[in-house]
DNA sequence: ACAGTTTCCCGTAAATGC
DNA sequence: TGCATTTACGGGAAACTG
């Protein structure tokens, strides 16, 4: 009964949250000569799972028989099944948990198509699987198992396996950049260059290992911490991914963040230029931030290179970025000086690159009332800082503190203390 | 077998969204002997509702039977229903929309619970029903439902009157004041004073009726717009109480804003007071906001009232208002002024009232970055304002606008403009 | 206690019904 | 078509469960 596969499917639900419903399609590959048949194709989810693995187990919701039709745009039959929802079956007597099992968003499962033929007295059946499928229970489970579905699709042809993940293979670094990369085209409308990927690369593997095309480990991938951080690579690349596809669509696109760039690097490419000039950077150090670094004079033609607070999806949702950029101010001891931001690097005049986002026209006249927005400022001050620029005199004693400031007040600007930290 | 009722309940979910747990509870009022017997209650939903009337049916989850339990803390027995459901029964063959239907908030349903005790001989039933129930399939349902709640709790005692809103009772706005005074105390901790609920009544009713103690409709109060108004009178109060909830409680319940005063009468306070006094009012034209209204200097010696562009929910998740208060500035010709807000109304220093709701200290030190927060601020301009501060001037023709501007911009300030404008 | 996982439910958006 | 009402589901938080 089991035949070779006549027919195939379009993968489309990869990852599948319970309780929320999805479709999926087969079609038939074979044209069929025109004869008065039905086919009926019925799904079933997990039937070729191997028992007993601790895996956890599903229903699907009931509509899971079709007749096939014919496509009006390829003219090969096809079943569309819609609506479709999974839904975990309590197994009270198998618990979950036993030696071998892994995270639910390793788990892989997969949904079985099968139709019987009767053509010319032969009685044909036709089966087909789809490819590797994770069930996820909340949203936030999404990154996770996308980067399941990712891995095991770039190194796997072989759609039956589902124990793809009790011993995940590696993968060379081209072979990854050109998946990261792949997922920006199609996510957020525009790939890695070579200096990004090469960024990503460094932080994954360090500097040597990337040129040599050394190989990724799942873990290294997915699973260990960055060095110093609380979150591993993907989850990092991923929140970055969302903050884009949310708030920075538009200018990603077109190119005006650099965005993967390391703190040392950004800096030394800013030296090279004028006062004035600055790029975009997501932070390495918190998920889904991004922040802007820019060139300012120092007071003895020493230029210096600052980065605010990494802003956060939140605080773009009460201003583009754009509008953040453009309204940018300093104060320093309570005086407003001009925007500091003056060219994209490496020379783009910032009306050139942030022109064409102007904010939106206010949907209504609010007469009556004094305009007000918020802007983004920081407050630079010559003597007390408002929130302490100066960590590491927080511990001395105030009477330390007052001869220290007197000290630097009467020559030193707010700009230049700035200097001795380190910036992310 | 309908005896009179032995029985009461604790009426709690007096609005119930579909698909949504919720749980109730009966109480036996009368101590019996302690004898050796079960108390069985089960609970129907609807069972009194007149039948025929287009009103939806419900069905309520299975857990609908329970023997009663002694109470520990009353001793007297109690039935708790937990993790009930309702969800729509779609009759196909009685439609809604009869011609008499209400809109869904208005239709009252019930809970009814039924005991059967024996004893001595003796067989009673026992039975009660809940007080008027809504139900509401969406949270963007409630501010209706819970009017309807209140209005019907306010006029009659008969729980069984389900069709109150077929002819709804008007109340006499002493009544209604006292009520809207007590939502505000139970949900936002602290009532209204004398003076706001004054403020409510000319809205509801106009300043000659409500001090007559005139009726409300249940149409003015939550069905009729207000005028000149996309909305009603308490979809725009429950907007407010909703606001304070999730975002002034605290100043709130410290009486730091005045919040419901009208723009001629905060104009009329605020100019008794000096420069730099100021108040807090909720927004009258627009949902759920609030802005600051104080007394600014001009510079003929005639000080004028401002008010800022009213704030949303969406801004205050950004910053609280205690901060916005506090770093509000304005930015005059580019050049940026101090805070104009010294004294709330009438006399109170701003740190006497805000200084206790410091911003909570960062959960990190964000050390070697620009510490930059976003403030709100208003661009004045004595000459070409940005965004038309003068709105009236919009359709002169640019050479007209010129001549204007010469002519104000050599003696005036920004300030003085602003006077022409109405400000609600 | 705790981490991985699921459930609960508000609030935005879209779909549906009348 | 427009309005009233419900459904869908992301995301924050709480509950669950070994």
């Amino acid at each position: 009964e089991l035949q070779p596969c006549l027919s195939n499917m379009a993968a489309r639900p990869l990852v599948i949250k319970t309780s929320t419903q999805f479709s999926t399609k087969v079609r038939l590959l074979v044209k069929l000569p025109e004869v008065d048949y039905q086919l009926r194709v019925k799904i079933t989810f997990d039937e070729t799972l191997p028992p007993g693995q601790g895996n956890r187990l599903f229903n699907i919701s009931s509509n899971n028989t079709k007749v096939m039709d014919v496509e009006s745009s390829s003219g090969c039959l096809s079943a569309e099944f819609k609506r479709l929802e999974l839904r975990e079956r309590k197994a009270t007597y198998e618990p979950r948990g036993n030696q071998s099992s892994l995270p639910v968003t390793e788990e892989l499962h997969s949904i079985c198509y099968r139709g019987q033929l009767r053509i010319q007295g032969l009685n044909i059946a036709l089966e087909t699987t789809s490819r590797p499928l994770v069930v996820i229970s909340h949203v936030c489970q999404l990154p996770s198992a996308w980067a399941s579905v990712m891995w095991c699709n770039m190194l796997t042809d072989a759609p039956e396996n589902l124990s793809f993940f009790s011993r995940a293979l590696s993968a060379s670094w081209s072979q990854v950049s050109e998946v990261l990369s792949w997922q920006f085209s199609t996510l957020v409308g525009r790939g890695l260059n070579r200096e990004q990927l090469s960024m990503l690369g460094d932080k994954l593997l360090g500097p040597q290992a990337s040129n040599n095309d050394c190989q990724v480990t799942w873990s290294m991938f997915c699973k260990e911490n960055l060095a110093g951080k609380s979150f591993s690579f993907w989850t990092w690349l991923d929140s970055i991914l969302d903050l884009i596809k949310k708030h920075l669509r538009d200018i990603w696109v077109d190119g005006c963040i650099m965005g993967f760039v390391t703190k040392e690097r950004a800096q030394a490419l800013l030296k090279e230029g004028q006062v004035g000039t600055f790029l975009l950077r997501f932070s390495e150090s918190h998920l889904g931030r991004i922040t802007f670094s820019w060139l300012e004079q120092g007071d003895e033609g020493n230029a210096t290179v600052h980065s605010v607070e990494p802003y956060t999806k939140h605080s773009l949702s009460v201003m583009s970025f754009a509008d953040i950029l453009r309204e940018y101010r300093v104060i320093t001891d309570g005086v407003l000086t001009g925007n500091p931001l003056k060219f994209l690097y490496p020379h783009v005049p910032f009306d050139d690159a942030f022109g064409k986002y102007g904010s939106p026209q206010r949907d209504e006249e609010v007469i009556g009332y004094v305009e007000c927005n918020f802007i983004s400022v920081s407050m630079f001050s010559t003597s007390r800082p408002p929130r302490s620029p100066f960590p590491e005199l927080c511990e001395l004693s105030p009477g330390t503190l007052d001869i220290i400031n007197q000290t630097i007040s009467p020559s030193a600007d707010g700009q230049i203390s700035l200097d001795h930290l380190e910036w992310e």
